[in-house]
DNA sequence: TTGACATATCGACATATTCCGATATTATTG
DNA sequence: CAATAATATCGGAATATGTCGATATGTCAA
């Protein structure tokens, strides 16, 4: 353990308060069990937001609002067509960024494994 | 029973609600400034409470607060040396979705156009 | 011991978020 | 036209979060 004082005070590059002001947004609209469902799946392809709505057992007004949020973000493109609408993903970046999500907590099983370093 | 007509694209796997939950909490954890900063700074090495708040431009209570939340959260670990507390990554994942993050929101440099920063 | 320093914790306030019912908007159908 | 379906928006209540000042703990030096 030991390296003295090798911690410097001088880290080697850091992105600016400003921008991870923004990035800390992103992450908050990310941050929630039914956008993240709904990330995921808009990931495979598109959906109206009944389907979506569906998907994350709530009701449509509620995933609606969520949809904006995320659109508002930059994240969602929406697609009309007669009267549905369907959301698709905006924000190339979303896929890895749900990978690392994927990677950590797992796919459809229920991860409550103390695993994981 | 709205859907007969086109509902061929199941998503072929999808994590929990569950298992979002806990990530939404992780992801919320890491959605602050401070906290991507302290983050950033220490996939670089390990730093003290106030070499942190440093370079947050914070008063190291507050920082103390965000290191807490951290710790709980399973992000990272402490090391106590005398009178200083040095605090560590202990969750290897935040490499790979800090990473992502700096694909999006870039470096030092404000990635939005313009040299205003 | 006293005093200064580094970190942690507490209480309270302001703001933000989540969720809901009710209602509005737009498109299709009869 | 009216009725229905799919989405969207509004207002508000419950809860969570961020921040701060004050204060407590633990460590070092003299």
């Amino acid at each position: 353990m030991v390296d003295t004082k090798r911690t410097s005070r001088r880290p080697s590059k850091l992105t600016s308060l400003e921008s991870l002001g923004q990035a800390a947004e992103c992450l908050r609209t990310l941050a929630h069990p039914h956008r993240l469902r709904i990330v995921q799946m808009l990931l495979g392809g598109r959906y109206t937001v009944g389907e979506l709505a569906e998907a994350c057992e709530i009701r449509s007004h509620m995933a609606s609002e969520h949809l904006r949020l995320m659109q508002r973000c930059g994240f969602l493109d929406v697609e009309k067509e007669g009267r549905c609408v369907y959301y698709t993903i905006a924000e190339p970046h979303l896929a890895s960024i749900m990978a690392c999500i994927e990677a950590r907590f797992g796919g459809p099983k229920s991860p409550r494994a103390g695993a994981s370093a």
